[in-house]
This record gives structure tokens, C-alpha cells and sequence, in this order.
DNA sequence: ACACCTCGAGTTCC
DNA sequence: CTCGAGGTGT
């Protein structure tokens, strides 16, 4: 390293410095971190490696030296007699191989090797507790003195506190103990408590926790001990300190196991491990257990097991050689906000997502992230140039936790909810009570019309393979395709030259024969899946619609009752309500759907082109009892007349012209209250009242006409059944089981409840699983799915 | 009227 | 996967 860097790295060592300070400061002391665990220890790391490489560079009150701050004022101070030590981090490296990701552990447990010359020497591991360490003082077996490790020498006395934990022992169980005994651990707050706690905060209006480490931390800094006792404290206990008039086991593992006996609470968790190989497993183990345990971990930490080993590798500064801690890669980070944009889904919903410097989170690069609606903006405050902290909620999905107000830029303004449509300038309107603003455009809007039609061909709808986002914005945007009956049309010259204007449009490649052949392939295989997904089934037709509030299962609801697309597009809405999970919402959407003009144009234009249907088939019998006259007195919404009154009509006249026919005399003397009569009889003297009547009417009975006289249906094996699929099964595709569970008449649903028959659980299965078990729901391996579905398939 | 249970819709990245 | 909201049963 030469002199002339001295400079650069003096200055950069003086920011680095000052940043961690102001950082400890936040975080050890106002309880309030400003910056992610990552970047705290990227800093410390950066100095590190700074002082190394220039000795002269060190100071003796470098953030280096120490683990935090000062402790504040309130408490008292305590001395530590022996250091709290802190540990070094490993963190994982960019790599193919568990050899290459892992190389810091590695070089750990080598060195450990060749200084005590061992070969796979004993590790005591553990996972890394996100809480907060301290140390208990039990002198004769009762306990004196509790403090925070503070800066590791000192810390503050929070006896008092730490009595109103339960998980605290106050006075030893078992006997043998030392007469002067610390024991260290981490006090933390479970996630379930840390969950309770925020919900009955939000209920109350109260402050809430930014997440469990906070809370712990917090709880233990209040100087009344009567709200910590409110708050629900744990404690793990991980290591000791001083030790007098007493012996201790020779190795951690069993001194871990002894203050179990004692009376303290240790992670289920720590186990012992061999060598470099036994470490990576246990990494591997916990990281999968991860989401699954009681309580937040940002790591494991393997520690040599036997103190002679321990004693023998020492100590550099101020951590142990025999010791490290290996960290989960981040799963929250600090990025910036560089735009708020606006995205417009398939029903005109404007959804605001905010557009981020990449970061990496728990793996992956991070650029957007939902932002959900403008509620959930203004909640957060979340404005273009703040500073934000996201996490994959659920290991996936990116999202915004909170903004770092003390990072604000000048300047900035509350985001807004623009008043019209981004994409084709529509108003964007707000159903009273709802949450989402949408484009009002409808099919105007070519998002709407682009997100229509990847929804069309989507796998579980029409299931066109090679449809994606960037073909469809070309076939759109160049106006090939209006609607999804446009597909059907192209022909193989309006796919070469829709693909030689768009890939003009988007930076020019040079034309060879050979890309004109690969062209002409590409163009040629998308005609052979427009052309395959003409045979399909009814309920993927009506799914593939977009229909407001038809999805998957309701298409299956519809297609099963009603048999055909001739009969669904002509029930009017009266009649679709009887269905089940269909009420007065989902039915007039169904309705209004197919009254209008545009839609019954698609639809025969589609019908046109040739598509058709595997399995369509006559209406349901069970449809028999159902159709009555009730129905339709219920569309009429006549005043004053319930479901009593109706019902009394439905079994007294049957039909509407025996109603009609009767009169207001006849339906008093069958016991009808004349309030209602009187109602009745004033609604249906109105034509246009009484036109929707009959043609309903009209189309109930040519339902029931519709309907076979024999019937047929024999008795599904699991009739009635709500199925659960959870995990990942390991001969059977999760649709692939669904489609065969569904065929012997099981419901299968997407989550558990106290109605479900019984849960089906893969590898690595998980919430859902754990739900089963809660409630008490029968869990079902793979085989024994298997083996029911041999037994009754063979059947049929 | 209220609470519970499903379903629909939207979202990210590889 | 999660949230919101429609549907249904108490």
C-alpha cells in the first residue's frame, strides 16, 4: 500500500467513524436505529479493514475498540468483571459452491485446525437471537444484579426490569451451583407477543414497535418496571461469565446444558457440530427452520466447545478466535425512492409502486415495490428522494416497511393520487368505501386492454403459450389486436411484420436470413398455440373473460350448474343468484357482462373462430328444486315484501301467471299481510316493472326445460369435501392433484380452516401446515393421497 | 347485524 | 402470499 493513499483513507476513516458513532448512538441509546444491521457492520467492517492496512490510522477511541456506546443516564452502571465479548461476523460471498459462498466460516474453522493441529474439531451452535444481551449476576444461588451489555465493559443495571421477566430464574433450581455465577443471554420478544402487542397498540392509538429487537430493547429501558412487566419478555441463555467458588463442565455444551438444569431457558435450537461440514449443515438446517421459529434470528454462532481449545486460541482485540457469528444474508435494506409510478391492472385498478435504486434483499436484486393504494402511501408517508427500508414480506415479495425521516432531502411533497389515467388520460375515479382508485377508461385504456388479454391467454385461462408482456404491448400498441377475438385472426405476415416494427421500435438488430428463419419459427409456433387453445373447457372460456369477480373457482361454480355458454350468457341476474358463492354482487356483474353490446360481440366473434368446448353439458337437476317463483319475487324487491312473504307466495301460486292470474284478493286470503299485497300489486301494474319479470320468468323455465328428466348423478367419493394442498408434492404437479381431487368432487381450497376435511402436506410445508395442526384439521401425507386417489379413480 | 370463510386480484423475480 | 371484499351462516 502506498503512502500517497494515506490521505484518502485518513478522511474516509474520520467519516466512517463519525457515521458509526452517530449510529450507536441511535441505536444503543435511543432505542431508535437510523440505519439497517448491514450497514452498521459494512461500516465497521470498511474501518476495519482501513486500520489494518494503515496501523498509524488507529486510534485508541475507535469504534473498533469497543461494541457501543455510552451508556445513558437513568440507570445505574455496572462493570462487568469479565468483558461481554462480541463477535465476529461471516457473511456470505457471492459463489457457486457452499466452498465459495462460505469462505469466511472456512477460514475459521481452518484456523482452529492448524493452531490446535485437530482435524473436524467440536463446535457448540447456536442460532445468532435478535434481542437484547445481558448479564445476570446469581450470587448463593439468588439472583442479584441484571445489566446490559452496554459498550462490554460497562453496562447499565436493569435489575429491576429483568425481575419482571419470567423466563429470568430468581433463584437457582438444582444444586452444585458456584457461589458467584453470571449467566449471559439475549432477552428478546417472541414474534407472536411482539404481534399482540402492536395489534392492541393500533386498537388504542398507541405507539407501535418497529419490529421485536425494538421491542425487547425498549421494554428493558423503561425506567418503571411496572410497564415492562406489561410487556411480554423471553430469555435464552447462551454463555457465562464470572465463576466463583464453584466448578463449571469442561465444554460449552455442557455448561449450556447444566444452567438448563439450573433453571435456565436454552434454545431447543443448539446442538454441536463437526468440522467446516457440520457447521454448513447447521446453517443450512436453521435457515430453512428460519421463518418457522418463535422469534427473530439474524444468524448462527458456532463457538469451539471445549474451553482448554478456547483458552489455546485467544483472543484478537476485543473477539474471541474460537468463535463466530455466520449472518443470514439482509432481509431488510436501506434504499432510496426515485419515482412513484402508477400501474394500471386488468380491472383499471391504479396501483402505485415505488421505483427503487437496486438493492440486494435476501438474495435478490430489488427495484419495485408495491406501495398497494394511496392509503397505504400516505400511512407511510413515502415520498420520491426518501430514504426507505423494504423486506420481502413472506420471503418474496418486496415492500416498503417504513421511511427514515431524518433522512428526508429538503424539498419534498406528500405524494398524490394523479386525478387521470397515466396510460390513456381517463379519470381516475373511487367507489365509495373502497380502497382502490381506478382508471374509468374501461377498454379505452390500452393497460387495461393489454392486461385483458395476457389474462386471457394466461396458463390456468386460455393457455397460449408465448403471449408475454412484450408481445403483448407490440400487438396492442400497432393496433393488431383489440380484443381478445382479434388473436384468433393474425395471420403469419402480421407476426413477422408486428416483430420487425417492434423490434425497430425498440433498438434496431440487424436482419439475417438466419434471425428471418428464427422469426418465421417463433411466428409459427404461436399460430400452432392460438390454433391449439381453440379446444378448451367452458369454465377456462369463462375465466378467460376477465369477468369482474369470476375467477377460477366461480367459472367451475357456473360451468357445473349451468352446463353451456348459451345458457350462462342469457341467465339474467335473478336466476344466477341461486347459485352457490354467488350473491347479488357476482351475479349482476355475470349479468351486466354479457347484456353488453361490445362483450356479445367478442363472445360471438370468438365462438366464430372456432372455438369449442370439451364439457359442455345440460344444467344441473339440483337446479330444480331452486327455480321457483321466489326468485323472481326476490329480483322484483317489491317493499314490505321479505323472504317470508315470498316464500308463502312461491308455494301458493307456483308460477308468475298463476300470481298474476289470482290477484290481490286471492294472495291476502292465502295469508299475505296487505301491506305487502297493496306493495305487490302497485309494483306490477307498472309495465316496465313487470317486462324484466317475464323475461326472466321466460328464461327459468327454459333453464328447467333444459334440465335431463333421469337423473344421472352418481354419488362423488368426496362429495362435500374442502381439500388443502400445502407444499410441494413430489410425483404430482399441486394443479395436476387439485384437477383429480376436484374430479371425485372435493372442493380444493387455498386455505385452512376449521371446515376443512383435511390437509395435504408436501416437503417443506408450511403456514398452512402448522394452522392444520392448530386446529386440529387431519394431516395427510403424499402416499395417503395417493393411495385415496388409486382407490377411487380405479372406481370410476 | 356480525363474524367467519372463501375467493378474487394484484404483485415480484427468475 | 397477502389483502380486501363478497357470500353465508349464526
Amino acid at each position: 500500500m502506498s503512502q500517497s493513499h494515506a490521505p484518502d483513507a485518513r478522511t474516509r476513516a474520520a467519516e466512517l467513524r463519525e457515521k458509526i458513532e452517530r449510529a450507536n448512538h441511535c441505536y444503543y441509546v435511543l432505542d431508535e436505529p437510523e440505519i439497517t444491521d448491514l450497514d452498521y457492520d459494512l461500516m465497521l467492517r470498511e474501518l476495519e479493514a482501513l486500520e489494518q492496512a494503515h496501523p498509524e490510522l488507529a486510534t485508541p477511541d475507535s469504534p473498533t475498540r469497543r461494541v457501543g456506546a455510552k451508556a445513558k443516564g437513568g440507570f445505574a452502571e455496572v462493570r462487568h468483571a469479565i468483558p461481554m465479548l462480541s463477535l465476529n461476523n461471516a457473511f456470505e460471498q457471492e459463489g457457486d459452491t457452499d466452498r465459495e459462498r462460505f469462505r469466511e466460516v472456512a477460514e475459521f474453522e481452518r484456523r482452529i485446525e492448524q493452531t490446535l493441529d485437530r482435524r473436524t474439531p467440536v463446535f457448540s451452535v447456536e442460532p445468532k437471537l435478535d434481542g437484547l444481551a445481558i448479564s445476570l449476576r446469581y450470587e448463593d444461588g439468588v439472583f442479584v444484579q441484571g445489566a446490559t451489555r452496554g459498550d462490554g465493559e460497562t453496562g447499565e443495571d436493569v435489575t429491576a426490569n429483568l425481575r419482571t421477566v419470567r423466563a429470568i430464574p430468581l433463584h437457582l433450581r438444582g444444586e452444585g451451583w458456584p457461589r458467584v455465577l453470571e449467566v449471559r443471554g439475549e432477552v428478546i420478544m417472541l414474534r407472536k407477543d411482539f404481534e399482540a402487542f402492536n395489534e392492541r397498540a393500533r386498537i388504542h392509538g398507541e405507539k407501535t414497535l418497529a419490529n421485536p429487537r425494538n421491542g425487547a430493547a425498549g421494554s428493558l429501558r423503561q425506567l418503571d418496571p411496572s410497564i415492562t412487566a406489561k410487556r411480554k419478555l423471553s430469555f435464552f441463555a447462551y454463555a457465562v461469565g464470572e465463576v466463583r467458588g464453584g466448578e463449571l463442565p469442561l465444554t460449552h455444551s455442557k455448561t449450556l446444558a447444566q444452567l438448563r438444569e439450573w433453571g435456565f431457558p436454552v434454545s431447543p435450537e443448539v446442538d454441536t457440530a463437526r468440522g467446516l461440514d457440520g457447521l454448513i449443515a447447521y446453517y443450512h438446517r436453521i435457515g430453512e427452520k428460519r421463518d418457522r421459529l418463535p422469534y427473530d434470528i439474524d444468524g448462527v454462532v458456532y463457538k469451539l466447545d471445549d474451553y482448554e481449545g478456547q483458552r489455546v486460541m485467544g483472543f484478537v482485540s476485543r473477539a474471541p478466535r474460537w468463535a463466530i457469528a455466520h449472518k443470514f444474508p439482509a432481509q431488510e435494506q436501506t434504499t432510496t425512492v426515485e419515482a412513484i409510478e402508477i400501474q394500471i391492472g386488468r380491472t383499471g385498478a391504479a396501483t402505485p409502486v415505488a421505483r427503487l435504486a437496486p438493492v440486494q434483499v435476501a438474495g435478490v436484486t430489488v427495484t419495485n415495490a408495491t406501495l398497494h393504494n394511496a392509503d397505504q402511501v400516505a400511512r407511510l408517508d413515502v415520498r420520491v428522494g426518501d430514504t426507505v427500508i423494504v423486506r420481502r414480506a413472506g420471503d418474496v415479495i418486496p415492500e416498503v416497511v417504513r421511511v427514515i425521516p431524518e433522512q428526508r432531502p429538503a424539498h419534498t411533497h406528500p405524494w398524490h393520487m394523479p386525478s387521470h389515467c397515466p396510460v390513456c388520460g381517463s379519470a381516475l375515479l373511487r367507489e365509495e368505501g373502497e380502497a382502490a382508485w381506478r382508471c374509468s377508461g374501461g377498454l379505452i385504456c390500452a393497460a387495461q386492454r393489454k392486461e385483458a388479454l395476457i389474462h386471457f391467454a394466461a396458463r390456468r385461462a386460455m393457455d397460449i403459450e408465448g403471449i408475454g408482456e412484450r408481445f403483448v404491448d407490440a400487438l396492442v400498441d400497432f393496433g393488431y389486436v383489440h380484443t381478445p377475438a382479434d388473436l384468433y385472426k393474425l395471420t403469419l405476415d402480421d407476426f413477422l411484420e408486428m416483430k420487425r416494427r417492434a423490434d425497430e421500435r425498440d433498438g434496431t438488430t440487424p436482419e439475417t436470413v438466419k434471425q428471418g428463419k428464427v422469426a418465421t419459427k417463433w411466428a409459427e409456433n404461436l399460430i400452432e398455440a392460438i390454433e391449439a387453445s381453440k379446444q378448451t373447457t367452458l369454465p377456462r372460456f369463462l375465466f378467460a373473460l376477465g369477468i369482474m369477480h369470476i375467477g377460477e373457482s366461480t367459472a367451475k361454480t357456473l360451468a357445473a350448474w349451468l352446463g353451456s355458454l348459451a345458457v350462462i350468457r342469457r341467465m339474467p341476474a335473478a336466476v344466477l343468484r341461486v347459485l352457490p358463492d354467488v350473491g347479488s354482487e357476482v351475479a349482476a356483474s355475470i349479468a351486466g357482462f354479457f347484456a353488453q353490446k361490445g362483450n356479445q360481440k367478442v363472445v360471438d366473434a370468438l365462438l366464430a373462430s372456432g372455438i369449442t368446448f370439451s364439457d359442455e353439458t345440460h344444467p344441473s337437476p339440483k337446479l330444480r328444486q331452486q327455480l321457483d317463483l321466489a326468485v323472481l319475487l326476490d329480483m322484483a324487491g317489491v317493499n314490505k315484501l321479505g323472504p317470508k312473504s315470498t316464500k308463502l307466495l312461491a308455494e301458493r301460486f307456483t308460477t308468475l301467471d298463476k300470481l298474476l292470474a289470482a290477484g290481490p284478493a286471492h294472495w291476502v286470503t292465502a295469508g299475505l299481510p296487505s301491506a305487502a299485497s297493496t306493495n305487490l300489486e302497485g309494483f306490477l301494474a307498472h309495465e316496465k316493472n313487470l317486462k324484466p319479470l317475464r323475461e326472466a320468468d321466460e328464461a327459468m323455465r327454459e333453464l328447467l326445460a333444459a334440465i335431463p328428466q333421469a337423473s344421472t348423478a352418481a354419488e362423488a367419493a368426496l362429495d362435500g369435501q374442502t381439500v388443502v394442498l400445502t407444499g410441494t408434492l413430489a410425483s404430482l404437479s399441486r394443479d395436476e392433484a387439485k384437477e383429480r381431487l376436484e374430479a371425485l368432487g372435493a372442493k380444493v381450497a387455498g386455505s385452512v380452516s376449521k371446515k376443512t376435511s383435511f390437509v395435504v402436506a408436501g416437503e417443506a410445508a408450511g403456514s398452512k401446515l402448522d394452522k392444520a395442526q392448530e386446529l386440529g384439521v387431519p394431516v395427510w401425507d403424499e402416499a395417503q393421497l395417493l393411495a385415496l386417489l388409486a382407490r377411487h379413480e380405479g372406481g370410476a
